[in-house]
DNA sequence: AAACAAAATTGAAACCATTACAAATTAATG
DNA sequence: CATTAATTTGTAATGGTTTCAATTTTGTTT
């Protein structure tokens, strides 16, 4: 556990008990846990845990780019209709959203072929150039 | 308007006067607009329109496979460490989360040279193995 | 060590997009 | 026209996330 603390200062995080446990469990459980479900573990560790300290790590360790989210299929959710496979590009600055166009389907992905692949979305995100001025 | 009527009907869905303009915003605003920009407008032609048939009238898109869903940063958001760039399935039926394998760099997106990317997703949506039995 | 300041954690309340559900309206069928 | 099915509506509930002030812990200075 400790043997994680020198990974968190080299991201700028100090290592607090709490923030080597969630690292921990990231660590260890890569099936893109929630934050609920990290809270339900280690909640078992640190019984005065606060769902709110959960949301705050995560959100230091995205903030110095240790760790990111996926979203699946949630809350304000944007919609499109299906038309050519394209890319989006979100800018985390000005929060717009660009159309990038791409084709997905170039990306010949191996282990797929078992799959039935109704949707694919690539996302990309950064910083657009009219907020790098 | 009308125009629109035998492309939600080749799609199976019958084109009622509301259905009709949900498709004509979701086909006229390619910014992914959520679920209360389509109200907020759509409401200005039918002023009893309800929030509930906009969810009811998307959901239908999506499953008669004329829409899709796009996700950028909300709830029920799903966390990992950044490691090397991979995509994600996500089976519809048993909402379970594979990861596959992908060079993800690999995908030479053109008109991204001027964005900052700070992360990158592949998402695919559809049937996995298991549940195709 | 004690005192102070900064950082980290906590807990309750609020937020808000989405969903559930039953009622009401409209369209389709015989 | 009558009956049934489909669509739409409105209210209430759900639940993940955020806010924020208070508390606790950690770090620093004298």
């Amino acid at each position: 556990m400790e043997r994680y603390g020198h990974i968190l200062r080299s991201y700028d995080i100090k290592p607090s008990y709490t923030r080597l446990l969630i690292y921990q469990y990231l660590k260890e459980h890569k099936n893109h846990p929630t934050a609920d479900e990290i809270y339900q573990s280690i909640q078992q560790n640190i019984p005065t845990l606060s769902k709110t300290t959960v949301y705050n790590t995560l959100h230091l360790f995205i903030k110095k780019h240790l760790a990111t989210m996926i979203m699946m299929d949630e809350t304000e959710t944007r919609y499109d209709l299906i038309t050519k496979p394209h890319a989006h590009f979100k800018c985390m600055s000005c929060s717009k959203i660009y159309d990038v166009a791409v084709d997905v389907e170039q990306f010949s992905v191996e282990g797929l072929s078992d799959y039935v692949v109704n949707d694919a979305q690539l996302l990309y995100r950064g910083i657009c150039p009219k907020c790098q001025a």
